[in-house]
DNA sequence: TTATCATATGAATAAGTATTCATATTTGGG
DNA sequence: CCCAAATATGAATACTTATTCATATGATAA
């Protein structure tokens, strides 16, 4: 029970600094697109089976398990928010992680689940 | 156009090692889980207020100016998501995000949000 | 112990999103 | 050029999830 006052000014200085520091609108929602683009779990899986390298549309159905139509879906949702990219090879689109930090991000989730908490 | 043979061979290799490697679905669940409730902005907002410090919920409510009922609900599924943990000092509850990792992933969030790309 | 402040919760509606099916497009081979 | 393979797309349905409103709970001070 110190000094109440105190703490109350800590606080709303915290929560003032908080607001001071808060992005645009527009960013957050940027910023959670990339977020809800990662986390649905059936892209998630696409996600993870890229992480081993750059694979072709019907080795990731293989992969992941799913049909055809749903991981093209998946795919464009992923590559509209920039966390794939793709290439044409002859009849095959080949598709990868866009870049290191989606990559990192991956691996990170990778070692969180298989082990930690 | 060279050796088509091998590169398919290379192809496939990689697609059968990304199913090996393929975590099972419920962590794949538990992960997604994770990322999307970090993913919706109201609750990103929220997490960029907590990344300053500790607050209680009417600080919140004032940093990312919504409802006390729906900054509530959010902060419940982010608990139940082990995103954040409260402790309740007196009439207030004080929330901070939950542990490195998680902030970790907001401050990558911010940095990411700021500049690059 | 009552009045009040701070937070949580349930149920309903509203909004958003995935998945499916059918079909379109692109490409290389014959 | 036409056919088959590989991928993409549109529209409809089925889920999932957020937000709101009203109310409940917990805590403190008077």
């Amino acid at each position: 029970m110190t000094n109440i006052f105190d703490e109350e000014e800590l606080h709303e200085a915290r929560m003032k600094s908080a607001l001071a520091a808060m992005p645009s609108d527009d960013k957050i929602e940027e910023m959670g697109a990339r977020f809800k683009a990662i986390s649905e779990p059936s892209r998630l899986k696409i996600l993870l089976a890229l992480s081993v390298g750059e694979l072709c549309v019907d080795h990731i159905v293989e992969a992941v398990g799913g049909n055809q139509s749903a991981v093209s879906h998946q795919l464009k949702t992923l590559k509209d928010n920039k966390i794939v990219k793709c290439r044409r090879e002859g009849k095959k689109v080949l598709y990868s992680v866009s870049d290191s930090h989606v990559m990192m991000m991956i691996e990170l989730a990778k070692e969180h689940l298989n082990c930690n908490e």
